[in-house]
DNA sequence: TCAGCGCATGTTTTT
DNA sequence: CATGCGCTGA
């Protein structure tokens, strides 16, 4: 046993092995301090510290002082935290179970924990690594008694929650279009990222605040009622365990004897709190950050939590790693110089031996079609040089600019993936399928219960549904005991009240049948058992036949699943705890060869050779939204920040001179964030139309062969520029408002209007 | 029960 | 533009 356990391990260390080792033949000269190098030496002589920098060094192997890390773009932030994680076993003895590792993503917790895993070529399954949201839920299943759950107590997403909030305030009377479910659904999480309940709020009088307290107080009661917990509960009621259990407390603040945090400035102020608590004078803590990628202030994180650790810990030892060994010093300085324009920074200047490299190219487009052709002709020339598409990435600000790319991107018949958009465990498909199993669990569920009532339609309608809640409502009883009741007591018509038994049985003997399969047994056998395949597969067109694929990804799925060593719930509970935590399209490393797009946000962490950073424009990045705060719009620079050193060779910035927006064309002023890099780290260039007589020389339409540079052999009537004054034979004097299409031009006449006109025939004179 | 119409709306997104 | 939602009528 233990020989094949051993043979084992070698195998697996050897594929690592391997792995890194071929990933050095790629490594460009003097990645002085990569994680690659560093394990070559280790093969020999396994010293973890070997061949960090001085800062590095120092972040490793501080022991007894708490630690602030301000790791810039790009300077090695989670190596330094696995070293330490690996330093802190091997050379201070700390057993996998005494480190507390929080990440921000679950990718990332992850990805720690197999690199932990690679560095010390053994596994470290006691390890407490994951997300604020995993470990909370891991405490809230081990002590539920303590606090106040129900043993069977599920997590609900957002969506859910929406829901519920929404039926809630249906039920206290409130006009939706008074009383926006979605306000009071911003205010209660944002109560309980506080740390706040309902109880303790005083309004003052003021009567909106009233209302979203009452909202606030039902929906706790429901969820008590239901044994639901949201996101933000979750970390609240985590929190209130350990103040109310001080043993509990106690207990983990011992056993954790060294807390490391990641992305240490998106925490939000429950999640500091929750630090705040489990580190005492005997454990250390120790936090890595960069306030100046700080760009999820909008959802609850608090930049301060940097400068109160800084207050409550006040020996705590200040690191800075500045070094980066990702950008060129183009492209560096160009961030430092952009980032240098936000008042309240901690300070840090990112600095790299690598040579300036090529400028930044900035480029204007005519508008977004001629922005993706620039686009994917660079791509082309990049790749005809022998390079990839994946080391590729088109960059926005918001999701539904990929569109003009993607079209694109088709059209020139080159590889690309777009990430972000629906989750895998957001379909309503799946959710639907997890919500006759949720129900199974625990017919409590009120979301559940309303999600499948009717799904696959059943002949429980609306008058039905809304009858169930009036009695749910009136009794203060979830949906399932308000149907028992009415079927009970025949409180309906025979025919519904025959309906709902179905519907009763169907989950009773659902329950009954699968409860000792295996977990994909259970899912397969619900998945028929509910109806769910035949309607899906009823309807015949794309969707639903995607449809059904997502429910056998689903099974597959589950049949993937295991249990990991901390979880000693049911097997069935344990998946639905992850599907609700985990989105379920963790971006996979991928050797597959396309470019990606995604937006801002989704590339932090990421870094690609090339970067085109697309709509680069005032109003939409920054983001129309964030002009009124001053705050909001230093959080815009610090993605615009986050988006330049995501580029390893070379960046695009690209702007456009007109954008179709919302329907309407629209004149684009280039973003701010373009004059707060100086030129000298800029070579601009932009689309120019030549026209002689009577063709355009735009030959991007077929060829992608683009040419942004003036040819002089040509000879041009006139450059054609938006609002150029023109004359035309019959219409008389006008402007041109815009390009539309690959021939035409928009012109607003003096005297006749908006006329769209062929390039080719209406003989336009430049005035 | 469901298709179809009209209207509002329009960042970023992980948990 | 384009999507999504609520409401209405068959």
């Amino acid at each position: 046993m233990a020989f094949v356990l051993f043979v084992v391990t070698i195998v697996v260390w050897l594929l690592a092995v391997s792995n890194l080792c071929s990933s050095v033949a790629s490594m460009a000269a003097g990645c002085y301090g990569c994680d690659h190098n560093i394990f070559l030496l280790q093969c020999a002589a396994m010293n973890i510290t070997e061949t960090l920098n001085t800062p590095q060094h120092e972040a490793v192997t501080t022991q007894d002082e708490n630690l602030m890390i301000l790791a810039g773009a790009g300077s090695g932030k989670t190596r330094v935290l696995v070293r330490r994680v690996a330093w802190l076993m091997q050379e201070k003895s700390a057993s996998p179970r005494s480190i507390l590792a929080v990440t921000f993503t679950n990718k990332a917790a992850k990805e720690m924990r197999e690199r932990i895993e690679t560095l010390m070529a053994k596994p470290i399954g006691g390890m407490w690594i994951g997300t604020f949201h995993g470990l909370a839920h891991r405490f809230l299943r081990i002590h539920w008694q303590e606090a106040k759950l129900p043993e069977s107590f599920q997590i609900i997403d957002s969506e859910d929650q929406h829901r519920l909030i929404r039926r809630v305030m249906k039920n206290l009377d409130l006009e939706e279009k008074e009383w926006p479910p979605k306000q009071a659904l911003w205010y209660i999480n944002n109560k309980k990222n506080d740390g706040i309940r309902s109880q303790s709020i005083d309004s003052y009088g003021d009567v909106s605040e009233q209302t979203m307290v009452k909202v606030y107080q039902a929906y706790e009661e429901i969820c008590q009622r239901n044994g639901l917990v949201d996101f933000a509960e979750l970390l609240l009621c985590a929190h209130e365990l350990w103040l109310n259990n001080p043993q509990i407390l106690q207990h983990y603040q011992q056993q954790f004897k060294y807390i490391l945090v990641d992305e240490f400035q998106d925490t939000n102020d429950i999640q500091y709190a929750w630090l705040r608590l489990l580190t005492t004078t005997t454990n250390n803590i120790a936090v890595v950050g960069d306030d100046d990628q700080s760009i999820y202030g909008w959802r609850g994180a608090n930049m301060e939590n940097v400068h109160r650790f800084q207050h409550d810990f006040p020996n705590a030892k200040i690191i800075r790693l500045e070094q980066n060994y990702r950008s060129t010093g183009n492209i560096l300085k160009a961030a430092n110089a952009l980032i240098s324009c936000n008042s309240n920074r901690l300070g840090k200047n990112l600095w790299t031996q690598a040579g300036n490299g090529e400028a930044i190219s900035l480029y204007a487009a005519f508008n977004g079609r001629d922005e993706a052709y620039f686009v994917v002709n660079k791509i082309l020339n990049w790749v005809q040089q022998g390079n990839k598409y994946n080391e590729c990435a088109i960059l926005y600000r918001a999701n539904a600019q990929s569109r003009a790319f993607e079209e694109t991107l088709m059209r020139a018949n080159i590889p690309y993936r777009v990430y972000g958009g629906m989750r895998f465990f957001e379909r309503a498909e799946i959710k639907n399928a997890l919500a006759y199993l949720r129900l199974v669990a625990n017919e409590n569920d009120d979301p559940a219960f309303e999600r499948i009532i009717n799904m696959p339609a059943r002949g429980i309608g609306n008058t039905s549904l809304s009858n169930i809640r009036q009695i749910a409502k009136e009794q203060n009883i979830s949906l399932w005991q308000a149907m028992k009741n009415i079927i009970d007591n025949k409180l309906r018509p025979a025919h519904t009240c025959n309906a709902l038994l179905a519907f009763l049985n169907l989950i009773k003997r659902m329950r009954l049948e699968i409860k000792e399969l295996p977990l994909h047994e259970q899912v397969e056998h619900t998945l028929h058992l509910s109806g769910l395949i035949k309607h899906y597969q009823k309807e015949k067109n794309n969707k639903d036949l995607s449809r059904i694929e997502n429910l056998e990804e689903l099974v597959s799925a589950t049949k993937e699943f295991t249990l990991s060593e901390d979880e000693d719930t049911s097997p069935l509970m344990a998946f639905l705890a992850r599907a609700a935590l985990e989105s379920g399209n963790d971006k996979e490393e991928s050797t597959d060869n396309f470019v990606s797009l995604m937006t801002l946000h989704a590339a932090k962490g990421l870094e690609f050779q090339v970067v085109f950073l697309a709509g680069m424009e005032e109003g939409l990045f920054p983001h129309q939204m964030s002009f009124d705060k001053p705050q909001r719009l230093e959080e815009e620079r610090r993605l615009c920040y986050v988006g330049i050193t995501r580029a390893m060779q070379k960046l695009y910035l690209l702007h456009a001179n007109s954008r179709i927006l919302y329907g309407s064309e629209r004149r684009q002023k280039p973003s701010r964030f373009i004059y707060e890099i100086p030129d000298e780290h800029l070579e601009k260039t932009s689309a120019k139309i030549k026209i002689a007589s009577t063709t355009i020389r735009r030959k991007a339409t077929s060829t992608f062969n683009y040419s942004t540079t003036i040819n002089p052999e040509v000879n041009p009537a006139f450059d054609l520029k938006l609002g150029q004054p023109v004359e035309h034979a019959k219409f008389g004097e006008g402007v041109i408002l815009n390009f539309d299409g690959d021939n035409r031009v928009q012109v607003r006449f003096k005297k006749h209007g908006i006329k769209v006109l062929s390039l080719e025939y209406a003989k336009l004179k430049p005035l």
